[in-house]
DNA sequence: AAACTGACTGATC
DNA sequence: AGATCAGCCAGTT
């Protein structure tokens, strides 16, 4: 099914302003509770930028602060660093310290609610309770 | 300025 | 389930 011709709910016109963009990005990502996981895009939307899934590990790596970027992971629930990777190791066990399990690069449950569904995984201030 | 590059995604096969 | 693909959009060559 050809899902969103109509963009989602935000602005297409908008400007981006990269100092305003990071800021965003930033606190929804600090938002992003201990042993809870969100997709890059569910992050961009949840900031205002729907469409902008592959900005937010920029506006992540300019960050002056420490942001719990292992939490953000890809809405197919795989970890986006190369496997095997520094990074990627370090996430999974930042994760798993958090209670959440990952398997093979693949977060299968949060200590939220472990043996959901993949969709109620990624957690999201819209979809949270 | 044009081409190439990703810590991405949803659809399709 | 796993691989491919076109679409995405600013950043980097």
């Amino acid at each position: 099914m050809a899902v969103q011709p109509e963009r989602c709910v935000l602005k297409q016109d908008m400007k981006y302003d990269r100092e305003q963009f990071d800021r965003a990005i930033w606190a929804v990502v600090t938002s992003i509770p201990s042993g809870r996981v969100m997709s890059y895009g569910a992050v961009a939307s949840a900031a205002g930028y729907p469409r902008y899934s592959r900005m937010v590990s920029k506006a992540m790596t300019r960050s002056p602060r420490k942001l719990p970027w292992h939490r953000v992971i890809r809405s197919d629930s795989t970890l986006a660093f190369a496997v095997a990777g520094e990074a990627y190791k370090k996430q999974s066990a930042l994760l798993r310290k958090e209670g959440v399990k990952v398997v093979e690069g693949k977060v299968t449950a949060t200590n939220h609610a472990v043996g959901m569904d993949l969709d109620q995984l990624l957690w999201g201030p819209a979809t949270d309770e």
